[in-house]
Parts: C-alpha cells; structure tokens; sequence
DNA sequence: CGGGTTAGGGTGTAGACAGCATGTC
DNA sequence: CTACACCCTAACCCG
C-alpha cells in the first residue's frame, strides 16, 4: 500500500511522511491500515520490534484526531515518554499538539486539554484518573505500547486495570495495542474486542545464532567460521570483529559489575581501532561523563568511554544514561555492555548483539535462572540499524556442545512464552480495588466484581473464583484499615481512602505511616527516613555481611526515635525488614546531613543512580505522609517535622540552610559556603556585602550575580568588587574548577 | 663503633567468599 | 576482601 493512498489523516500528513522517506507501507503497517486504525477499529499489531509500530499508532491518533477526537499514547518507562513526544512534535506543523505528563505528585493537569496527542506512563494515566481529571473523558484514541508488559507482575495489573477504567469511561473508545511477538497476542486481541494484525516480517534483516567452539552457529542451519585465538575472550573477539567492518555492538551481561568489568576489556579491544578525531571526541565525553556525578561509578564510565566502550545499568545517573545512549546512537562509543535495562529503554540500534549472559541470579528461586524466551528476543531484536546496517545479528555463546543445543531450543527456535495477566495477586488487588471504588467505577461488590470482569485476567482465567476470593480479602483489608466502609452490599471509600487513591500510595504503605505518625508527638528525621522507607512502595536495599551487625547496633542506639514499634530479634524476617528499611533511612539521613554523594555510593555500595533515586521516592512519600497528617489532624508540630524532613531530602542539606536551598542555583553545597559566611536566609542574602558573597562563592562572578538575581537583589551586577577569599577559599577554588559547585543533584 | 635484632609499614599474591536486574507515583 | 608471606627501613641493643 502506497503512503498516498491514506486517507483520513489531517492535510499535509501523508505527503510529509513520503519526504521522510516513507513511501510504501511495511506490509504489518499495511494490515493495520486494511483492518481499519485510520477509521478508529480497534487494532492489537503484535510485530517484532523495529518494525514500524510506531508509525500503525501514529496513523491511528492521527486520523483520530482529524476526527476532531483526542489521543492518548501510554509508554511503559518514563525515558520512553520524552522520545515518543519528541517523535510526534513533527506533526505539529500540522496543527496536533503534544504533551507529556509524567512525574511525582498528584495532579489532573489540566492543561492537556487542549492537546491533540497526550503521551504518559500508564501509572500517571492511573493517576490522572483517579484525580479526575476531567479531559480523560475526551478521549477518542488511545494506544498502548509494549503491551506483553501487562504479564509484568508489578507494574502489568496496572496497565490492565487502567485500559479497563478508559473503555468502561467510553466504551466506543479505539484502542490500539502494540506488542512483540507473543504466543497469545489473539487473546489480548479478544480482552480488547480489537483486530490481531500479526506478522514476523522484519524491514532487514535479523540472523540469530549461536557461537560455539570456532564457528558461528545461524538459525538457518549455516555455519561460518570464527575462531577465537587462545587467551581471548569471545566476546571481545566478536566485538572487534563487527568494529572492524564497521559496526558496533551491544553486550548484555547479568549484572553491574559485570557490565563494568567487560566495559573495562571492551575498551582495550577497541581502543586501538579508534581514529584520532574519534580519540578527542571521546576524550570530551568522557569529561562531561566525569562531570555528571561524583562517584567511582562516574569515573569508572568515563574511562571506558575516553576507550570507546561504555556500560549501562541502573546505578547510572539519568544524564549518564542519556549520554551514552546518545553518542553510542552517533556511532561515537563503539560498544556498550549492559544489564537488561538497555533492552526494554530508548531507541539503541547495533549491528551485533551478543547476549553473553543468558542466566540470572534470582534471590527468590536462590540460584542461577535462566531468562525468559521474551526477554532474549528483545535484546535480540536491539540488532541491526534500519538504514545503516545491510542486516543484524543477535548471537549468544556456548560453552559446550550440550549448551549449544539448550539456547538454540531455548531461544533461537522457540517462541515467546504467552502473556498472563497478574491481577488476581494481593499487592494488585489491593490497590487497584480501593481506587475502583473511590473513583466510582463500582459502588457495591457486584459491581467492582463486574468492573473487573473487563480486565485480560478474567477473559484469561479459567478459575474465576480466585479473582472473587483475593478481592474479597483485601476488601476485608480495606475495610479493617479504615479506607472503605461497607453497608450491606455497599462499598463506599473513606475520605482517608480517597486521599490515599489520589495520593497514589499503596494502602499498605498509608496504613503503615498512619500507624506510625498516630501517637508520635514529634518526629525526627531519622524516624520520617525509617517510616517512609519500610513501606512497600520503597524498595529494599540489600543487607550485606555485616551490615546486620552494624545496623542492629544503630536500631538500639537509637531505639527512641522510630515511630511505631520496633520488632524483636526473635522476629526473623520482620526485624530483617527493619534492618534494611533502616539501611535506606540512615542513607537518607546521610544525604540530608551534606555528606558527600562519594561518600554515600561507597558507604552504601550503590551507584548515584540509586541514589537520586532513593532520594526522589523518600520525597514523594514524604509530601504524602504530610497530607496525611493534615488530613488526620495529627498537629502541626508533626506536619512541620515531615515537611522540614521532606525539604532536607529534597536538598540535601541541614535543617539551617533550609533558607537559602529554595533560591535558584544554590544547591547544598554553596548553600553550605553562604552559610559558614555568615548569610542564613534568602533575606541576608538579598542583603549581604556583594564581596562577602563573592567571597563566599569561591570568586566566581558568573555566579554570585545569578544567585544574587535570584534571590531578588535589584542591582546584582558585580564589577571590581574586591574578592574577600582567604587562601583555602583560593584552593579549593582551584580544586572544583572543573565542577559548578554543585552536586547536580536537585536538578533531576 | 659495628653488627645484629626487632617492630612497623608497605607491597604482592593466593584463595575464600559474597553477591548477583529492573522500576512507577 | 582477607590472610599471609615477603621486603625494606628505622630504631634499638649489645659486645
């Protein structure tokens, strides 16, 4: 099918897209197009990836928007949000308008009413819902992207139930699911009254295989050799082999510090190929990767990058990670190594991926597991750049002859495992039943149990009674926990409960704050790090050797300070859970006492990715404990304890220098500087001698005029001022003139 | 004064051992 | 990451 012969899009679409090149639809796209998405059928495309999904989607909010209608595009990672905006932009010329909403508090945001095309995760989609927001009901299109994840056990359920509540909102809604390729897609397909448009076809072409001995196993039954020279690993050897054509790779491992470790060999096997233009681009990458963060993880990024190698995991800072997505995308950085977040994020192309790692560890099966078929395939399908690569090539590696022949049955040949909705679990239910109800979408047990006869579990299932006996316990729950109040049939939630909804809290977690803040006539910050961080909705931090010790020593020492009572030893698993909650709240108290980011990612063995975030779910679940305590007028002593607490975090500094961390461009640590000069509150800075500031900011100009400026001072240019920096002030100006003085953190 | 002894610090290496992916509001 | 062997040096003691 020709791009001209579309119809229905808004004037200017179909032309514009054959000047990017686009002048015949790929045959799935041509399907989606036959089954009706430009005319608002209901399409499931499951598709491998790179195959054009995203233009089916496009052509579908498209047409329905030129219908006058509203689109609504659900991306599973935050990351993706952005780039799927910045893809869509390019129709703004003709008159779509785009947004994204993404992102900590609860709000209706408003302001995407009057936007063509909204993009956002489906927990914000959650979210806005329940807040009410009222242009939800607006829509005419909405297309869910990944949508194999609604087998995720955490964040799948959510997905589901959120596609349910905007079908029951409209039922005449067009939803438009996109998926890899799955065993079951028909029926999701179902689940959605949709049409399936399945196919395998792939715009180049994919090899996968296998490396064995010295020779490259293809799933076409072909074999080339490849010998690796004895004291070489296989998979730099098959690195250097694609650079030496021309072509960069992408090596998924099974953990950080694997990915670090093969970066570090990566970047010798590779360094050598690099012309000398490549050497200093990459030498100023690696610098500004340096910048991003003060911790060994940065410096360890940016010597394998200055080599042309980089890893990729999650202890990596948002801006590491763009950076390395960016310049490995320019061809730039010639191989990554990383773990599985790489498979499932943005948009990163390479001609070879090798999977070395087809094994992870898994705390709950206490051994090695093997990965899911699905998950390989992704990584698998990360192969081969459209346009820039004449095909791709996924291999994995053997051992032995036995290991061979498991990963081509395992993964070459097989196909996917089917999707299985994971909604009838208690941490699901037990959210998503108490926000049915307060956002009205049932108001009695028949009617919640009808609600959710629209989800993918119960098209699924083939024992309906397990649905009906989860929700009825966490009914129970709900109901014991104040949230909900039943009469008869009824169901009904509490104003509690319907703060708790909009807050977007796990029940659990209100439950447990609650407790802990009734009764606390004062809290320190300590206690607020340990309450908020022995909540399900913060993860656990590990408990390494001896840190058992270390913490139970600290848990007695100050004993007094925890709100809510404190398990005994004898309470194994509990006290254990303690014991890490209190890991996390003693980082947390570390962050919020200025020490430095080094010093937490070594103390805690974490990564500054890990970090900021810790510090970003600490302050959402702070601003809600807050609310809490003014709903449940707990006093104003308590909700000021919380608040300090939660602007500490926020910062990262002391409760003193709360004054001065809310003018623009002082972060903790010139915060710090002003202070030891003397200038506690925005006021004294507004205020203070020019020179004392300048003093105080190590001599920079730049900067003491825009803080200044921020801070409202009505002249703030400073010229010939005399610098009062005594000697160490000159040092130190010396040793952080690479830096901006700040921690960078804050900004994110 | 010369030779020997000893404690202390630093360096290098082998082997044991723990730890092991991700993520939304 | 620890335990251990090993080397070097400085300080001290004794004949």
């Amino acid at each position: 099918m020709q791009t001209a012969e579309l119809s229905g899009l808004p004037a200017g679409v179909a032309d514009h897209l054959r000047e990017e090149g686009i002048e015949e639809l790929y045959p799935p796209q041509a399907e989606a197009v036959e089954a009706g998405v430009t005319e608002g059928e209901s399409v499931v495309a499951s598709v491998p990836t790179a195959s054009g999904k995203t233009l089916i989607a496009e052509l579908a909010m498209l047409a329905s928007v030129e219908r006058g209608g509203k689109a609504l595009y659900i991306v599973p990672l935050r990351a993706l949000a952005s780039e799927k905006k910045r893809e869509f932009e390019r129709f703004e010329e003709f008159g779509v308008s785009v947004g994204v909403s993404t992102g900590n508090y609860e709000s209706d945001e408003e302001w995407l009413s009057n936007r063509d095309i909204v993009v956002a995760t489906s927990e914000k989609v959650d979210s806005l819902v329940r807040n009410g927001a009222s242009w939800i009901e607006e829509l005419s299109c909405v297309v869910a992207d990944e949508i194999h994840l609604v087998d995720d056990a955490n964040r799948g359920p959510t997905l589901e139930v959120t596609l349910a509540k905007l079908r029951q909102l409209n039922p005449a809604l067009q939803t438009v699911a996109l998926s890899a390729t799955v065993g079951n897609a028909d029926e999701v397909a179902d689940w959605l009254d949709a049409e399936l448009v399945h196919s395998e076809w792939r715009p180049i072409d994919l090899r996968t295989g296998v490396h064995y001995g010295s020779a490259l196993h293809f799933d076409d039954g072909s074999q080339e050799e490849f010998a690796v020279e004895s004291g070489d690993n296989p998979t730099t050897a098959l690195v250097s082999d694609t650079l030496s054509d021309g072509g960069s790779s992408l090596v998924f491992v099974n953990s950080r510090r694997n990915a670090e470790a093969a970066a570090r060999r990566l970047g010798n096997a590779v360094e050598d190929q690099l012309t000398g233009e490549e050497r200093a681009e990459l030498a100023e990458l690696a610098e500004e990767v340096r910048g991003v963060s003060d911790s060994e993880t940065s410096d360890d990024l940016a010597d394998a990058i200055a080599n042309g190698a980089a890893f990729h995991h999650a202890g990596l800072a948002r801006e590491h990670r763009t950076l390395v997505e960016d310049a490995f995308r320019d061809r730039l950085i010639k191989a990554i190594s990383a773990t599985p977040t790489l498979a499932a994020g943005v948009n990163t192309p390479s001609r070879r991926v090798i999977v070395r790692d087809w094994q992870r560890y898994d705390g709950d099966a206490g051994g090695m597991k093997p990965l899911a078929t699905l998950e390989v395939h992704q990584m698998m399908g990360r192969a081969g750049r459209p346009g820039l690569d004449p095909y791709g090539e996924a291999l994995l590696l053997a051992n032995n002859h036995d290991e061979l022949d498991e990963l081509f049955e395992r993964y070459v040949w097989a196909d996917p495992e089917p999707v299985r909705s994971k909604l009838a679990t208690e941490p699901a239910l037990r959210t998503h039943v108490l926000a049915t109800v307060a956002s009205g979408f049932a108001s009695s047990r028949g009617g919640l149990l009808e609600f959710l006869e629209r989800t993918l579990y119960a098209t699924q299932s083939t024992d309906p009674g397990r649905l009906e006996s989860v929700t009825d316990r966490m009914l129970d729950y709900l109901e014991r926990n104040g949230f909900l109040e039943r009469a008869g049939e009824d169901i009904e939630a509490t104003g509690i409960g319907h703060t708790v909804s909009r807050l977007y809290l796990d029940p659990m977690s209100a439950a447990e704050m609650v407790d802990g803040l009734r009764g606390a006539d004062d809290a320190s910050a300590l206690g607020l790090y340990h309450l908020v961080a022995r909540t399900p909705d913060m993860w656990e931090l590990y408990l390494r050797s001896g840190d058992r010790e270390k913490y139970t020593e600290i848990a007695y020492e100050r004993e007094a300070e925890f709100l809510g009572d404190m398990p005994t030893e004898f309470e194994a698993e509990r006290f254990e859970d303690w014991l890490s909650a209190l890991k996390t709240a003693s980082l947390l108290e570390d962050w919020a006492s200025e020490v430095e980011e080094d010093r937490i990612t070594e103390r805690y063995s974490i990564g500054p990715g890990d970090l900021r975030g810790k510090v970003e779910t600490a302050q959402w679940l702070l601003n809600a404990a807050e609310r809490l305590a003014v709903e449940l007028d707990l006093g104003p002593d308590v909700v000021a304890s919380i608040s300090a607490a939660r602007q500490r975090v926020e910062h990262g500094v002391g409760e003193e220098l709360l004054g001065l961390t809310g003018v623009g461009n002082v972060g903790r640590k010139r915060a710090r500087w002003l202070y030891e000069a003397g200038i506690e509150t925005r006021d004294e800075l507004r205020n203070a001698e020019k020179s004392v500031v300048l003093g105080a900011l190590r001599g920079r100009e730049k900067t003491a005029e825009t803080i200044l400026r921020n801070a409202g001072h009505p002249n703030p240019a400073i010229e010939g001022e005399g610098v009062e920096a005594d000697e160490s002030a000159a040092v130190e100006a010396e040793a952080d003139s690479r830096g901006d003085g700040q921690a960078g953190l804050g900004d994110f």
